[in-house]
DNA sequence: TAGGCCATCTGGTCCT
DNA sequence: AGGACCAGATGGCCTA
């Protein structure tokens, strides 16, 4: 049982996509899996040892005939035992003592020449098996990429150490309004050719973002030192300021002002909806 | 302990 | 055919 073209059998494959991360299935060679024969293709027992009396051949028959019928079987039930046998072949190929097989056919042709052949269940199941490992590596990948960029988002987004990191849609919406809010201001500042000194604010979360045209400053709202590195802003006060709808007291007439311009420039006559708020300068949508 | 968030797997769809 | 993208399912971890 040596001999084996079963001895290349592994649910393993090389990517060279592989994204590194933790959960790799590396093999040794480098063909992928679903390119290697097929155990269950006409398995035809060459003379491993010539140099050694062969077996009787009605035995031998016998005993091949046995050894296919179990195989079919395993295959056919779908059985786990299946991949414990190729297992164990792999190991028992590890292990014995290296042998060269006669190749007796050449069964294989590459190239303009190939000959293409039917591909037993177990070999069909065995290449959507790694054509499915190589897919979640890559969908892994794609969603660590994905991470990545978030990060580095809120990397940039005005927040403190000590709060808690912002989820994946609390950075979008922070960043969309932000940027928004950000963008606004300048229109203003271009607007209203505020001189030197002057300097527009804008509330975003918990923090103030100060322009000017003498340079841009971060503060927190409770006089603490702001960064623009990492950590978040709290969700509690990102969903204060931006996802009130309805209360018209004077409580929330407070929180649009705190989100909103707090420029000297703009009126105060807010028109609410399920998705913006403005005054006249400007509007705010959250999403 | 329930709920929120996240990572991962998975199958489907679309595109090249 | 294969890769990118997407959404649903699932299980783990954390927190109130």
């Amino acid at each position: 049982m040596t001999d084996c073209r079963l001895s290349n059998f592994d649910l393993s494959y090389d990517d060279s996509c592989d994204s590194g991360y933790d959960l790799s299935f590396k093999s040794e060679s480098t063909d992928y899996a679903e390119d290697k024969p097929d155990p269950f293709y006409e398995y035809d027992f060459p003379p491993m040892h010539p140099e050694k009396p062969q077996p009787n051949p009605e035995l031998f028959e016998k005993f091949n005939a046995a050894f296919h019928s179990s195989l079919n079987e395993l295959d056919r039930r779908g059985s786990d035992e299946i991949d414990i046998f190729y297992t164990l072949c792999n190991e028992e190929a590890k292990t014995s003592t290296p042998v060269k097989a006669q190749k007796t056919k050449k069964r294989y042709v590459t190239g303009r020449n190939r000959v293409s052949r039917c591909k037993s269940p177990s070999q069909i199941l065995r290449i959507k098996r790694v054509r499915r490992l190589k897919a979640n590596d890559r969908e892994r990948n794609r969603m660590h990429m994905l991470n990545e960029a978030l990060d580095r988002l809120r990397c940039v987004l005005p927040t403190f150490p000590e709060d808690t990191k912002l989820t994946k849609i609390e950075t979008l919406r922070f960043a969309h309004n932000y940027i928004f809010a950000l963008t606004q201001t300048l229109n203003d500042l271009d607007r209203y050719s505020a001189g030197p000194g002057d300097c527009v604010t804008v509330n975003v979360g918990n923090v103030i973002v100060s322009i000017s045209k003498n340079g841009n400053s971060i503060t927190a709202k409770n006089n603490s030192n702001a960064v623009v590195t990492s950590g978040s802003i709290t969700n509690a006060s990102f969903m204060q300021d931006y996802n009130y709808v309805t209360d018209k007291t004077d409580s929330y007439q407070q929180r649009q002002n705190d989100a909103v311009l707090s420029d000297s420039y703009g009126t105060t006559n807010f028109v609410n909806n399920n998705n913006y708020y403005c005054n006249s300068n400007v509007m705010y949508e959250y999403l």
